[in-house]
DNA sequence: ACTATATAGTTGTATATTACAACTATAAGG
DNA sequence: CCTTATAGTTGTAATATACAACTATATAGT
């Protein structure tokens, strides 16, 4: 059985990924949990504060707070939901799409300068297998072959 | 260019895992810092503050509370280390082994359902993409056929 | 229509996680 | 010995997060 192995690779990832994150730093602007949430909000184009805590697996009250944090930076804006009085739909300002560019921007410059280390078909059997990981740990593994 | 496509579901893997970790909960009895670094000290057997806080990648000052709470705890002890007077090699204690135990069952557990809905082939193919993964985002990508 | 219950979101509070800087004590090289 | 490097601790601050209590609105049952 490969579970420890499978474990203990799957926690090395964590720690990298944590590192790479904070050494990306979202252009320095954003904390990570604004980063996180703007990327989904781009994501989702337009989403209440209830549903991005569901969708990012955190509490409202946490989603609540970042999401007033990026509406004060000028990153996001809300407007009431005319079908339902409780409810705001967030979404990206003109400026929240330019921070998203410069996210990306200097995202694919990193994970770019790794790709360019490995040939086309790696890099299209590292996507593939990173997809196929999602789906196993998400649990929809059902289908695969 | 699959760079988009792979940062996507390499987000949604970090989200999977937090979560995930989270349901774990390190047995309720350790947060996850505390829990990442039982782990290490034994996979180590006897280390240092600092070199835990290299092969984690945190601040020796992080690791130097997290220990503190860990050794409070019971779960590992200190040893002046005879031959320097500043360093201090950290090991499990027998509670702290125990304590390993029950985090690696309720893991095992956990990952081994995920496991069983997979193939023996694909088990073991998804081992592999995981290492492939963290060998490519540590850089160390340059054997990759 | 009225009341009970559910949902969206905010706010108060507490804890965990982390880094950086300043510090103490020991080591090692000249 | 004196200087510099290293191991570890402590003070402080920022970030990240959850849970519980709350307000306001919506929906369903009678």
């Amino acid at each position: 059985m490969k579970i420890r192995e499978f474990r203990t690779q799957l926690r090395k990832l964590e720690r990298l990924v944590f590192i790479q994150n904070r050494q990306l730093g979202c252009c320095d602007s954003l904390t990570m949990a604004q980063c996180h949430l703007l990327l989904e909000i781009a994501e989702l184009k337009s989403a209440g504060i209830v549903q991005l805590a569901i969708s990012l697996g955190l509490d409202k009250s946490t989603l609540s707070r970042t999401a007033l944090a990026l509406e004060k930076n000028g990153l996001i804006s809300r407007k009431a939901d005319p079908s339902d009085g409780r409810s705001h739909q967030l979404r990206l300002t003109g400026e929240g799409r330019k921070q998203i560019s410069r996210i990306n921007r200097e995202a694919n410059q990193f994970y770019g300068s790794l790709m360019n280390e490995v040939s086309e078909v790696d890099q299209d059997r590292l996507t593939e297998n990173l997809e196929e990981l999602v789906d196993f740990l998400s649990g929809e593994n059902i289908e695969i072959s």
